[in-house]
DNA sequence: CTGAAAGCGCTAACAA
DNA sequence: TTGTTAGCGCTTTCAG
């Protein structure tokens, strides 16, 4: 028993089953033709040992990598993990394996996880957004695989893009509101600079406002915490502010469903005295007391197509240089005139 | 231009540089002593092409993965997240990376994802929960790199482990509740098969019950679905089926919540009438309108340490075999009287 | 301080 | 159907 634990090797199967290294790789790997009696003896072998095989030497040895970077922002933020369970799920049977890295919304950060994931030479990327540090964006110009950028179509793309404008988003929202006939309206959003999808929903909300000659409001900014309890205070003070506003504008759902509660137990008439919405239509508003008026942000088909490009199985046998646009989707709920 | 894209090479930096690939490789690891003229050479020329290095090739000569296996059943459950996040924060400075995996609490897509890690020979793997398949157990067992697992300390470990003992939290949340005179008490959660804490919590909760003579009174299970909106139904359901409860008692914080929602809607007095308890100590319960009850499950300390294990830097200089128990933190809000 | 040689564990390509 | 040979791109080791 005086055993080193050191870790198998093909040549250890090999040995152990009388088979040649070779031929042990090509049963590992269901490649060519071997004969069902050396199979079984191979198999048998590499389970007694409990052989794994050496993907860093397969790797290196085949100059392929059945791995693609997924990378986000923020795993906190439960619109993320959705994207990445579709992705998955796409992935799951094309032999391909996401790998995720979170940016924390930092550029330097994004930086260090392109590099570091690219070193691993994966057969594809897909990264959340289009804003990118100038040496992030060499990178992925010159990885020499596919990348897709996912969530967001404003701007400029580098390879493949897929994810709905949210300039839009912020238009649509806008108009619905004012074709309800609210006039007075507030935004409440999160202070965070790297948030540049936030941005652009203000961007086209206060855009199509504008157009109408309408303009914010008032407007009320936070950061971190417990997005449920900023959205109550942010909601509390701005309408201590402003009292006058008749429609308050959160840039999530989370923040949306706090100030909707607090509305609810001041005994605020909702949708009649001011109106909410939200945006991401998250799960977590099924079970609030009153439908909070959101946006779909396609989620789930994003990270869908997106993996099924990386895959290179996508239905329009796209190669690169698409960006595809899905529509947001409005849902009024209750608390939209 | 001409060139057709091929990954670059060392080779190609030294050629750009007129210095030694190996010379290369040290200044590009920070290796060994290299004179500032050469280094200075070297990086010019690798940022110049925007040389990436390629880590298979350098994780198979070294020997050295840099990666850390990080498995978990889910990323939606939100619960995980902040496990993951911690584990990041104390990695981050270690050279370590995370790499995480979700096995949908199916033992068979358990035994798949261990595999592939393992494949990649990591540095380290941190595992959530103490039942895995024999299948599973082995390649642990044998992996020759530290595991830990995580999140529960009631069962057989393999090598190390952090967390808390689930039957002592549902002991505990019991014993609270008896204190305060409820005796009608139903439990509420998934039907979930491989949730094992949260079994686990429901036996330690109902032996508390059992010692003081008291029998839970109904139960509700759900599976899928908005947890906050299963949390109304359920409630609805088992207080329709069973009027007289007085308590009850939720397997997660979210299902909670929309219970404690819709027991505010109906008028009912809480915790006068009926007191309610969740688990988790999630951040939304900042943002409701009544403080739930809640346990602690200690994630962030729980990433944290297991993290350190893993980066060879815990204060007690733990080599494996301990097992680490922390203490669930009872947090009684306003819905236990 | 710098370089040359050997080889990590596997697979592509070819030979038998 | 099976085996042999030659690397993959890097780092270790040892020599200068």
């Amino acid at each position: 028993m005086a055993d080193i634990r050191r870790p198998l090797t093909l040549r250890d199967v090999s040995e152990a089953s009388g088979v040649s290294e070779m031929t042990v790789s090509r049963v590992l790997r269901n490649r060519g033709d071997v004969s069902p009696a050396t199979r079984e003896k191979v198999l048998e072998a590499a389970k007694a040992l409990g052989y794994v095989p050496n993907k860093i030497a397969g790797a290196l040895a085949s100059q392929r990598v059945n791995l693609v970077g997924v990378i986000i922002p923020s795993l906190s933020n439960m619109v993320f993990p959705e994207v990445l369970s579709s992705i998955s799920k796409v992935l799951e049977d094309t032999g391909l394996q996401p790998v995720f890295g979170a940016t924390g919304y930092r550029p330097e950060k994004e930086e260090t996880v392109i590099y570091e994931m690219l070193s691993w030479r994966p057969s594809g990327l897909i990264v959340a957004g289009l804003e990118h540090s100038a040496t992030s964006r060499v990178m992925l110009e010159n990885a020499g695989v596919p990348v897709v950028e996912i969530m967001d179509v404003d701007g400029p793309v580098i390879d493949t893009a897929v994810g709905i404008s949210h300039a839009r988003a912020g238009r649509m929202m806008a108009e619905a509101i004012l074709a309800a006939g609210y006039r007075r309206i507030g935004f409440l959003g999160t202070r965070m600079e790297g948030d540049h999808r936030a941005r652009k929903r203000l961007e086209g909300f206060e855009a199509a406002l504008a157009e109408a000659g309408v303009k914010l409001a008032a407007r009320e900014y936070y950061e971190g915490g417990s997005a449920l309890a900023k959205g109550r205070e942010m909601t509390a003070a701005i309408l201590a502010r402003v009292p006058d506003l008749d429609f308050l504008y959160y840039s999530n759902d989370l923040i949306g469903a706090g100030g909707l509660l607090w509305c609810m137990e001041q005994g605020i008439d909702i949708p009649g005295r001011i109106g909410l919405a939200g945006f991401n239509n998250v799960d977590l508003l099924d079970g609030l007391p009153m439908r909070l008026a959101t946006m779909d942000a396609c989620r789930s088909e994003i990270g869908q197509q997106a993996a099924e490009i990386v895959a290179g199985k996508h239905r329009d046998g796209i190669i690169g240089g698409e960006i595809i646009a899905l529509t947001p989707k409005l849902a009024r709920g209750d608390t939209i005139r």
